[in-house]
DNA sequence: TTAATTCCCACTTTTTTACTAGGATTAGTA
DNA sequence: TACTAATCCTAGTAAAAAAGTGGGAATTAA
């Protein structure tokens, strides 16, 4: 149950681009920012852009910026392409429908997951700012 | 954020343990009903038994039985030994305090874990059951 | 043309998970 | 007392996942 680093330093990085939105910041400047490697980070941005949540400009003077306003995303849509679309266990997968006698936590899970998933859906990038 | 199969298995148990409440369930009696070996059933019921979750009886006829009802019981109980105490991530520990700026998500966190925590010590095993 | 940047992909290392294995100890029963 | 069924203890191993490195191609502003 733990969150992957990916996923604790993409929000490390949407949060910066939040900071910054209205102006383009390149991999090395969140590297500084976050204190993560450009190269990881690189793949991480690389997921995020794949979503739709942060665009790219190439080239010199490039680099990414948010997708929409800050207010628009939520923690969640940030962190499902990032941890396995927030699944905690194998057999929840989207629509809470399966019901065999293996996976007899089942509704358990679901309502976890339900639960995790409603409150990061909750939480905008402009709150996570405000909040801090 | 996944859920490790030390968990899962120890609910799958419990559950066993909790239909089985009043009479000792000896773990080769819970590997057959769940699926799991009896080896790693084992590892995972002493997890529980350090905890106060489940008593054990030695020797022959013996095995194991909730230590209390399973109304007064919840979910949260046994999962936390099995699963690291639920922390999503590493500065997050208990009290939710430490607040130095590495950590900016900090709040996020919390809340998530929080949230998490509280819908779990929600479900008792009895409920688990009647779920079903 | 150069420099700064994103993009693409393969690889390695480290950590964690999941499981296996062997045998000691305990207690009921014949 | 001997046997058997059980818990208990601890070490080891194999597989999978996470975390991070590295090289270089493509793009674009100046």
């Amino acid at each position: 149950m733990k969150l992957s680093s990916k996923a604790r330093y993409g929000i490390f990085a949407v949060a910066q681009l939040a900071k910054n939105y209205g102006k383009l910041t390149s991999v090395s400047e969140l590297a500084t920012a976050t204190g993560v490697t450009e190269k990881y980070l690189e793949q991480i941005i690389a997921i995020l852009k794949q979503n739709d949540i942060v665009v790219a400009k190439r080239g010199s003077m490039g680099g990414y910026e948010l997708s929409k306003h800050p207010q628009e995303i939520t923690v969640g849509q940030v962190l499902r392409p990032l941890e396995n679309n927030l699944e905690i266990v194998d057999c929840v997968s989207g629509k809470c429908t399966a019901h065999n006698s293996k996976c007899m936590a089942q509704k358990l899970w679901c309502n976890l997951y339900a639960n995790i998933n409603t409150y990061l859906d909750s939480v905008t990038l402009q709150q996570l700012l405000e909040d801090k």
